[in-house]
DNA sequence: CCTTGATCTGAACGGATGTTCAGATAAACC
DNA sequence: GGTTTATCTGAACATCCGTTCAGATCAAGG
């Protein structure tokens, strides 16, 4: 087993894994040689085979831990079960919004090169997926149980506000005319009135 | 030049170009070779040169004749200009759902494949996707200036709309629990309370 | 200082890629 | 019915692909 002592591989792999990654983004799995990473990395191609047994394990872990970061990330950041739906709902759309713009590489190929996931991988990924719209879709029922919210679907709503939310990747740029508080502000704007109640 | 009199090709060039969009969409633009189009249609590989100087004209023909007839047809069916802001936006909410959820292939591709367009057709098709966005951000700012909408950023909320509308495409399935007329209702109601001026 | 072991190179493998083209085929026209 | 013309085949092309592996390299540990 490789890695196991302090060598340089310890700085190698994560280059392999931003390399690929980045390539991944800017022009897909398919159209990315193995060579073409390890020319990135500065390193034959053979290389990288001390980093990942394939190409295929290397997607897939580049999309799994994205998952699980944006997992980690939002349990930590999310507020105590006794916080209103309200509170919830502004701190999920504020936090998604901030966290993706700043990973935007690790969002797109997760969405994208789904397709190219083994069926196995496939289904640990959409099931990670399922797992943080779950999140937002009890935020919503909570809301919907307080009187707040009216969503009479909120699996159905919580994909909708993601996607929606997720969509802000597509335009945001860090110097853009708009900072990402005001981007923040005015996709709250949108989500508290889409799900409140007295409209 | 092929296909100027009443031969089959009439027939085959449609096939050529169904076969792709399929394929494109299952798997990808990269992973598809144009073998494996050739036998779909039942044909060797060479005989798709009757029907796309290249592979890359394929996929790009694809994408703007997906667009333009996405364009063509909301034009068609947007109600007339003295209708108010609040029927054209129920009336695109519906169109939209719609037509994107019967060419889930076409619009799967035209929005998954755009980094495997050379960059002057990449440009083209990102002006379509602009002229689409600019027929709803009209929409939203005739509704302000009636009074009846708060919209702050018109093209901002037009291409959040758009986001949401069209990641119905990412659950909807045609016998699934929910009718398309019942989808079209719950995003039209999620839709018209975002923009909604009293709320 | 010598050994150990992780890391990398460079070549090789079988196969797939987009595209071209000479020649076969067959349908449409005069 | 013979000719034209569009269409298709089948082979060939140069190139690239993911992956393997024997041997070189080189830093660290005893």
């Amino acid at each position: 087993m490789a890695r196991t002592q302090g060598s340089h591989s310890d700085i190698t792999g994560p280059r392999v894994r931003e390399a690929a990654l980045s390539l991944f983004a800017r022009h897909g799995y398919a159209s990315v040689s193995m060579r073409k990473i390890a020319a990135e990395v500065g390193v034959q191609a053979g290389a990288l085979y001390n980093y990942t047994p394939d190409k295929q394990t290397l997607l897939f872990e580049l999309m799994r831990a994205h998952m699980e970061e944006l997992l980690a990330a939002w349990d930590a950041a999310a507020p105590p079960p006794e916080a209103g739906g309200q509170a919830a709902l502004e701190a999920f759309t504020r936090f998604h919004i901030r966290f993706n713009t700043r990973r935007a590489d690790a969002v797109f190929v997760s969405y994208m090169e789904l397709r190219n996931l083994d069926p196995e991988n496939f289904s640990i990924i959409e099931g990670l997926r399922r797992d943080y719209e779950t999140r937002l879709e009890a935020i919503l029922s909570r809301g919907v149980a307080e009187g707040r919210f009216a969503v009479t679907e909120p699996r159905i709503a919580a994909m909708a506000l993601i996607a929606m939310l997720t969509g802000v990747n597509t335009w945001f740029r860090e110097r853009g005319r708009l900072s990402l508080g005001q981007v923040e502000a005015l996709y709250w704007d949108m989500v508290r009135r889409a799900v409140a109640n007295q409209g």
